[in-house]
DNA sequence: CAAACATATTGACATCTGTCGATATGACAG
DNA sequence: CTGTCATATCGACAGATGTCAATATGTTTG
């Protein structure tokens, strides 16, 4: 489960303004963790270039069983990297590009 | 050891460009996996914030031993994100912002 | 060279993580 | 309401990861 909303701002100004607080370091870890996984970063990618993408395409497109996709989809959901809808028995997951322009903002422009 | 030269660019264009390789999103993800820790993002936080930090100054900043720290800061140097610098018995590290600009050219901007 | 000190490596351990098969939950169709 | 299909959760397990004490390596100084 989230320690914070999904949709709250991460956590902090740029990285070289000054030392980052723990819990602030937590919180970034957090969603960077969620970012650091080849598969995660497949479906991302696979969503963010088609908009947006039905779960039960994207077993197949990354080469893993349902529950280990259902899982990854999770991780980036409770992040605040993906959104969720629910169109009868489909989910259908799309990118929210706020979350990771914030994570540049912290990084670095 | 880092399977890439640490000073090779990651990897790839924008992850809404089109579906990451499964290569490349290893390749990106090993980067991401260095920064996904609270520690190591303290580490390269007070290290960006001063421009340059002793080693010797790390292990109380952080509040981790010495050994911990050193393994961490293999981890962000292999991962090219930070620079070290031997100087008489001290090492020194700095902040490669190039590569956190280009984990951000490929997470947006 | 030897002593002193900074940093890295080793070894051990508990915890976290990715994975899958099996099963539960939830949504529609008939 | 029952069956069917899509997705989520559970349980289990192997492998990765963060941590520290102990020790090795390497650098400077006497």
């Amino acid at each position: 489960m989230a320690t914070t909303e999904p949709t709250a701002d991460i956590c902090c100004p740029p990285l070289s303004t000054g030392p980052l607080q723990t819990a602030d370091a937590e919180t970034l870890a957090s969603v960077l963790k969620a970012l650091a996984d080849p598969v995660r970063l497949q479906l991302v990618s696979l969503i963010a270039s088609s908009g947006e993408e039905c779960a039960c395409n994207l077993p197949a497109a990354v080469g893993k069983s349902q529950p280990t996709v259902s899982h990854h989809l999770r991780q980036l959901v409770d992040a605040g990297i993906l959104d969720r809808e629910q169109r009868g028995k489909w989910a259908w997951f799309s990118l929210r590009q706020e979350r990771l322009d914030e994570v540049c903002a912290i990084l670095s422009c």
